[in-house]
Parts: C-alpha cells; structure tokens; sequence
DNA sequence: TGTGCGCGGATTGTATAAAGTTTCGCCTGT
DNA sequence: ACAGGCGAAACTTTATACAATCCGCGCACA
C-alpha cells in the first residue's frame, strides 16, 4: 500500500472497474468502432464488463463531462455527434494550448523522455506500416497526450485529454479523403525540434500540424435536412 | 416543450435536483462558506437538500471533475486544497486562455451585452460597498464567465469555469493581505476596452489583470509539517 | 387508406438495502 | 503508564428493487 493510495478521479492507471470501463469505452470510440449516435445502453455495457449498472453509470457521465458522449435524460448515452461549430472551438482551443505546450515540453527534455518519444514514433509508424487504421488514429492522439505529460502541466493536460478524444470523432465525421488521421512525419519533425530545444521551431511545427489536420477536413453543416428542422423548432 | 428539451449534461439552468445540489454546494465553495479540507459526506449533504446519497453522488463526481472536489476511495468527498503547484497551473494557463476569450468577446459586442457587463458591474460595486465578502468573491469571479459566455466559445467557457472555480479556493487558501479579491476597476476598465472593441487593449488589461490577482498570492508551500511528510513518504 | 390514440415492452431515474472498508475508542498486557 | 490490537460504529461502495418515462406497435376510426 505504498503508491496507490493517492490517485485523483482521473486516475490514469485503470485500477478499479470504472475506469477499466471508462477508458475500454473511450478506446472503442477513439478508434472509431463505436460511431457517432451509437446508443450505449447500461445494461449492454454493464454485461460486457460484468459491472452493474451503477458503475457503467457512473463512467458514462464522466465521459459525457469528457464530451465524448452525450447523456439525454430519460433516453440514455450515446457516442456523440460534434457539430461543425465544435470542430472549429477544438481545433481553435488546440491552436491556442498545444503549442504552449510543446514549449514547456522543451523544459523536461531529457533521454528518457526522448526515448518515450522515439518509442512512440516507431510504434506509430509500425501501426501505419501494417495498415491497422485504429491503431493509427489511436497512436496519433496519444503522441499528442504523451508531449503533454512532459510538460508536466497538470491542468494543460486534462483539458487536451478532451480536446483529443472530441477531434478523434471529428476527424472521424469530417475527413475530406481518407489521409492517414495524423501525419507521423509531422510528428517525427515536432520531436526533432523537442530535441533540439528549438522552442520557436517546436511552436511554429505543431501549430502548422494542426492547421493540416483542420485543413483536411470539411466543416459544412451535415445532414442539412434534420439538422436544419431541429434549429429552426428550437429557435 | 419547446427549448427545454436540448440541454447538455452541463446545463446551466438548475432544472434537476443533482443540478441544484451541484450549484449549491459550487456557490458554497466559491463564497468561502466551506473551507478546503472540508468533508463533505453524502448523508448530510443529501439531508440538506431532501435528496437519496445516489443524487448527491453524482452531483459530487462532476464536482471532482471541476477541480473543486477531491474524492478519496473509500473516505468520502472534501473541498480540494489546490497545492502551490497547482495554484501556478491554474493562472498560466487563465493567463494563456482569457486574453483569447476577451479578444473573441469583442466581437460579439452588442447593446444588450454591454448593458449585462455594466449590471454586472453594478452589483460588484454595491456588493462591495456593503462589504458582502461573500457576494464580492463570488460576482469577481463570475464576471470572468459572463466574459466567457459572451465569447460564444463554448469549450472555452468550460474550460474557464474550472480555473475560475479553482481560483476561488487558491485566493482563499494563499491571498496575503486582505485585499479585495478582484478589483472591480480593472474589471470597469475591461468592459470599457470591450466596448471601444480595442482588441489589444483588452488582451493586455485581461493580462495584467491576472498578473495582479497572482502577485497578492504568497504561493509557498504550506503546512509545511504535514505535506512535506506526505510528500516525502509518497515518494 | 391514412391518421391518431392507447397500451405494452423496454430503458432510464431514484431509492434503498447489502457488502466492504476505514476509523476511532476501549481494553488488555507488559 | 503506555503501546498494541481487537471490535464496533460510521461511512463509502456496490448491487438490486421499484417507480417514472419514453418508444413502438397495433387497433380503431374517419
């Protein structure tokens, strides 16, 4: 009972059977088997993980404070459906975070962390190579959360979490063609530049990243026949 | 049943009791009525607002998930003691966010908003004129969010209700003089750049604003007896 | 034939009960 | 007198039972 006894809510480490749960559902939405509006019943998911429904509850509501699903009241949660509108705040938000902290990455360099970091690559560029599309989607968030841990930034790195999981179902809903999700070069030339403690080249490549992946996707409102219904009742 | 039927799980109005738990006890901590360290125990809670301990679970969890409540397995909820570390994550990265948050504000400018932000202002002045403490920490902070939702971004007004709320205990916790908790004219000065839409002015009041409110802080480790042997024993 | 109403199944929301863990007090032994 | 350990009470955690709500199907009626 040495370490595991102070561990937040957002505990990374999948200790007790919410967060086995929490992050199994996560993983099966960031890599895209589960779809946008696909209902997650209680019963269903408290059955895969032998947990009642109380624990399946409890995990649905923090990935809906996550905002990767959606709790209707009296109708259940379902995989959420980003509206173009988000797609733009998340990759703004990204825009304004995620250089800031590839520059406080540059301050916790150090061989093991650059190991992680080549580690990372390789296994990125093993998942494209084979041609495991999850995989890959799945890898090319993670670098992303992986240079948020160097920098240390607790608070950074909660909010990128989420701003990561809502751009896997963006790209997901939005992507022009069917380009890699995440370019490993981009990401093997972000790391090039951690390493070199180059502050303002480490800056200018991740802000560049960002603005490909956004530039490949196409934001016009979707499904304009409902969608438009729905605003013009609500208004 | 016209527009109440699309609410998100983060509703801002207190339609359902776990949302009115959830707003209670938030104004509690963000007045100072309940101090860090405080336990917050279901049954009580549950007492006070007539409602069964599953309601105020759930209505704790998001709690946790703001920052404001610390949930220790199998010991209950507290009112979380943000740590000096925490204290400088926090404003980094409201140093990092709000100068983006007033410059999309001024485009939103419009009579209607700036009538809000000078009520808004109002109140602060004649809350403090009575000397309301109370209501004098509570008003600073929500004229950050009332800053936040004129924006229009939703992620980042999310984003900012945790650091204000964070704030809230961190000014509480670590405020060296007895100084009012956030000046209302540099607030006065803000919506005055706001309604010249002077952008750079804005961004720069906003800074150094903030630069303010953390300069009054002594962020030094505290209780030095009982955390550094926490600390040292942790590791 | 098409529309509207009502009932039944299914699913979620809430409360309560059972199980597990921690904490504090008390008691015994040295 | 004090350290250590046993035990009960209080609390959280988990599971289950009950109530409320919604959705879809079918029937009646125009």
């Amino acid at each position: 009972m040495a370490a595991k006894t102070r561990q937040k809510s957002d505990a990374p480490d999948a200790s007790d059977r919410v967060s086995r749960i929490r992050e199994g559902v996560t993983a099966a939405i960031l890599e895209h088997r589960l779809l946008p509006g696909t209902k997650l019943g209680e019963d269903e998911i408290g059955e895969i993980y032998g947990a009642s429904r109380t624990l399946v509850r409890t995990a649905l509501q923090q990935l809906a404070h996550e905002g990767i699903v959606n709790i209707e009241k009296n109708r259940g949660a379902f995989v959420a459906r980003p509206t173009p509108a988000d797609a733009r705040e998340v990759f703004e938000a990204r825009r304004l975070i995620e250089p800031t902290i590839v520059d406080h990455a540059i301050d916790a360099v150090s061989p093991i962390w650059i190991a992680r970091l080549q580690q990372h690559l390789t296994e990125e560029r093993e998942a494209e190579l084979r041609g495991d599309a999850r995989a890959s989607v799945r890898l090319s968030g993670e670098f992303h959360k992986l240079v948020a841990e160097m920098s240390g930034h607790s608070i950074y790195l909660g909010f990128l979490k989420e701003l990561i999981a809502r751009s896997s179902l963006i790209i997901l809903l939005y992507r022009r063609h069917d380009t890699p999700a995440c370019g490993t070069d981009h990401h093997a030339g972000i790391v090039a530049a951690i390493r070199k403690r180059d502050r303002e080249a480490a800056r200018a490549q991740m802000l560049s990243h960002l603005n490909e992946i956004e530039a490949e996707l196409f934001l016009k409102d979707p499904a304009a026949d409902e969608l438009r219904l729905a605003d013009v009742l609500g208004a």
